[in-house]
DNA sequence: GACCCCCGCCAC
DNA sequence: AAACGTGGCGGGGGTC
């Protein structure tokens, strides 16, 4: 039986307006109605659920705020992104017009298909994706075909057409007339508490938490003032590290996350028969030598681990890393599985979830976040899905908290973003600097404390700048094409870099 | 032409 | 047999 009887409004007979406010009445009236319902079912409300509408004032600021974005450097890195997409699509088209006698679509996976598998009678390539084999031309099956060598040239150009023509969206969505990014943040969008960000109700903007790296730095600082980002430093492996210590009692995880270096604390845990110094350089430069390929042992701890800590399987692994199947395998029986791995409390973390939802079909955070699984309970994707939500969750808590905080406890600062681990804020130019960085990351700092007396924090790191990329990547100055960003964001140290916008790093 | 699904791909 | 989670967007190409 529906709450109201909607039929009786006939809502297309009334006026445009009049249509609105019965839709719009509809809308408010029957959430209000499931409101109460629900209400009455749970006359506690959830602190998560004040929380949440706690959360509207400082995302309604971020989003009618907007984020001043650099219109010089957007257009002329638009312009620049057309012109090579144009000269890339043009020889495309030369090699297709010779080889089928009509252009070719690098955006179109029905006319890839065609092409490669039919006209030029490549072997197939399917790939499993979400459960599902499926013949692809995405990048992965692209690259399995570059061993053709005819394919080759058509390969490489089309994964340069797809790359360029990502960036050039981002370039290209429509900005407001006063030169600023607004974002629409949905607040209780998702499953785990996280904010989704999307463009905005006007149309205008994107979403503002998959900006490539290397494209940021057309959002700037608004004149007279400076970026600030604070990130938490490897927070959802701490949270596994945390659950594994509440659970188990075991902090060996944990440890080593609040060992400095999580990444080379792993390799020495993973590979104990290595030549370790109990240096920290000397250990970090053996950590880095190479392992297989391209990776080091630390990148095997750190890409490894992370899927390893959600329930990655080996052959995942090893597709993912590009890496035999026996190497990874051998790395997740010496970090989690095997007879005497570095952490066994990571398997027995996925079995107490699994047990979980076996008994009550329901998860809860250390914030009190509850969600229910409806999946079946012993699927490996209900399962995963939980392993997933505990870290996910409680990072997006945290982070959300800080947020508040920084909006609540310090006026003087304007949010801008919130990019799930990090938060970007503006402060202005002439005010003290140490203060407020030192203010936020206090604000940041959220306290869990175990059964056993154990305090937890996860630190927050500082940056910098005029505009929202970094200035250095890998130690060298970051930019696309090597494009020099001298305003781009440092990390903040206290009493380090009083330099002005402008002013190279060599100078100051 | 509006709508919808699929594909591919960006973030953490 | 299937093979790590949470999201949003643009384009292609089908249907209505």
């Amino acid at each position: 039986m529906p709450l109201i009887a909607t039929e009786t409004l006939a809502p297309n007979s009334l006026p445009y307006e009049q249509q609105h406010q019965v839709y719009c009445g509809l809308d408010t009236m029957v959430t209000l109605e499931v409101f109460h319902a629900l209400r009455e079912m749970r006359p506690r409300l959830p602190a998560i659920y004040s929380f949440e509408r706690a959360l509207q004032g400082p995302y309604l600021e971020i989003m009618q705020r907007g984020f001043a974005v650099d219109q010089l450097a957007r257009a002329s890195a638009a312009r620049s992104l057309q012109e090579r997409i144009d000269g890339l699509q043009i020889q495309l088209d030369e090699f297709a017009m010779a080889a089928w006698g009509r252009p070719l679509n690098p955006n179109s996976p029905a006319q890839l298909k065609d092409f490669f598998y039919a006209k030029m009678r490549l072997p197939e390539v399917w790939l499993s994706q979400k459960g599902e084999r499926k013949l692809s031309c995405n990048r992965e099956a692209l690259e399995k075909l570059e061993t053709y060598l005819y394919a080759r040239p058509f390969v490489s150009i089309i994964l340069s057409i797809r790359e360029l023509k990502k960036q050039l969206d981002v370039f290209n969505t429509e900005i407001d007339p006063d030169g600023r990014y607004r974002t629409s943040y949905n607040i209780a969008g998702t499953e785990t508490g996280r904010p989704s960000s999307s463009s905005n109700a006007f149309g205008t903007g994107g979403n503002a938490q998959n900006i490539a790296a290397g494209l940021r730095y057309v959002f700037i600082a608004d004149p007279g003032w400076k970026l600030c980002v604070i990130d938490l430093e490897q927070v959802e492996a701490r949270d596994v590290g945390f659950f594994c210590g509440c659970l188990f009692d075991d902090w060996k995880f944990l440890n080593a996350c609040e060992s400095g270096d999580l990444h080379t604390a792993n390799c020495r845990l993973i590979w104990p028969e290595r030549h370790w110094t109990g240096d920290l350089k000397k250990d970090r430069t053996l950590a880095d030598e190479l392992f297989y390929r391209e990776f080091s042992y630390r990148d095997m701890s750190k890409r490894g681990g992370h899927l390893t800590n959600y329930f990655g399987t080996p052959w995942t692994m090893a597709r993912h890393l590009k890496i035999p199947l026996r190497l990874a395998e051998d790395f997740q029986d010496r970090y989690a599985k095997g007879p005497s791995p570095a952490y066994p409390a990571i398997p027995r973390y996925w079995a107490w979830v699994a047990q979980e939802l076996q008994t009550s079909h329901r998860l809860v955070t250390p914030f009190g976040r509850e969600r229910h699984f409806f999946g079946r309970a012993g699927d490996d994707t209900t399962l995963r899905e939980g392993i997933a939500f505990l870290p996910q969750s409680t990072t997006a808590d945290r982070m959300n908290l800080g947020l508040w905080r920084v909006w609540k406890k310090m006026p003087e600062v304007q949010l801008l973003g919130q990019t799930y681990d990090s938060i970007t804020f503006q402060f202005r130019e002439d005010a003290d600097e140490a203060a407020i960085v030192q203010r936020a990351l206090e604000l940041i700092r959220v306290e869990l404390v175990a059964r056993n007396g154990r305090r937890y924090i996860v630190p927050g790191e500082a940056k910098v700048g005029w505009n929202w990329a970094s200035r250095h990547q890998d130690g060298k100055a970051f930019g696309k094409g090597n494009r020099f960003n001298p305003d781009g964001l440092v990390k903040w140290r206290a009493g380090k870099d009083k330099r002005r916008r402008g002013e190279s790093a060599t100078t100051a």
